[in-house]
DNA sequence: CTTTTGTTTAACAATTTTGTCAAACTTAAG
DNA sequence: CTTAAGTTTGACAAAATTGTTAAACAAAAG
């Protein structure tokens, strides 16, 4: 059963996600992505059977892939600075790529109902909180619930690329203007949270 | 042409963006509005034509209030401290109910192509941004383009909210923790903010 | 060159979702 | 009580979307 793979699978896959993550089309249609695709509409079928065999591992990608940046950034051996710095740096250059990605993450969960319980994401997940903590009772960081300063770290990258469209509007800018001004937030995060 | 006003009207409007705003169904299909309502679907034909103008309605009318919601706020004549304070007030719990309802504005205005330009907006925000640039000058918030500040002031009040069925899993809390967190981010915003 | 196997396509079928309509129903007015 | 007007319903039609199949096609193997 040897594949001849011409790429088109992977091709779909990635036109869809960019449908659904760069342009928050999150409910795309198969049509839509094989014509973005520049593909035969039944090629969807033909590679992942149905549009929602699709959608679920487009989704489970998704989910594998941003929790392996976040593993891979938050186990590394740094120095608690430089780990948040290097977060930013990592997070915010997927997330202007991805804006959309975790919103579709999201509104899959709220349409179907996914279970989901990895214990050993809590594991990490604690082990980060931890460490926040640790610097907190040193006294590098405001004291809070180390919940609320991750919650606030991602706040800060995520919101203002996920609002871009609505944001350009108030603020009356092209997308020229509004780039720049997500280029600063890198640093201006960091400085709001190390204060 | 007298209304009888049974109500219904009303009822469909509001179950949709309970669906849309509340739940994060942002592509519902009328049958599972009517259902949520308790009210045969042709009764979405009938009051509002087709589910297109259902979903133009309810884009339009959030739209207003949100951007109302924001006007009276920012234009009141508080000193700007406790402007702040009130405003974080008001939003956080207009987006503890509606959760996803900025979500809604930015993913229809990613699928269909919404063209939006209210120049009285503009004077608006630039108003509001003058005050802020006015507080840095006097030393009473940290220095920054005064769109950082605002982008940062909604990031935070904003995202834990959308992002809460992700940050429960990864925090392994349950909704009456979680609601506990939200609360207490009333005053860590306003410390973050004004530090 | 022929065969084999995987890929692509178009036509068709099935399903889902939306929209229409006439009849039944309800309530207020005459 | 009867009428009139708005409301609700179910049956049906139309449209949009998804899924299936057989045939055409392309490339590697024999």
């Amino acid at each position: 059963m040897s594949t001849r793979d011409t790429g088109t699978e992977q091709l779909i896959k990635d036109t869809a996600k960019h449908l659904f993550f760069a342009e928050g089309k999150l409910h795309a249609t198969t049509q839509e992505i094989a014509d973005a695709a520049g593909v035969n509409r039944t090629l969807v079928n033909y590679y992942f059977r149905s549009r929602d065999a699709l959608f679920d591992q487009v989704f489970h990608e998704a989910q594998e892939s941003l929790l392996n940046m976040l593993d891979e950034v938050i186990e590394s051996s740094m120095p608690f600075k430089q780990k948040i710095e290097n977060l930013i740096s990592v997070f915010l250059k997927e997330t202007m790529h991805f804006p959309y990605r975790e919103l579709f993450i999201i509104t899959h969960m709220n349409s179907n109902d996914v279970i989901e319980s990895k214990k050993a994401r809590g594991k990490k997940v604690n082990a980060f909180l931890e460490q926040i903590q640790s610097e907190m009772d040193k006294g590098n960081i405001r004291s809070m619930n180390p919940r609320h300063f991750t919650m606030n770290l991602f706040s800060l990258m995520a919101y203002p690329l996920v609002t871009a469209p609505l944001n350009k509007i108030l603020f009356g800018m092209n997308d020229a203007d509004y780039n720049i001004l997500m280029e600063e937030r890198k640093n201006l995060i960091f400085e709001t949270i190390f204060p």
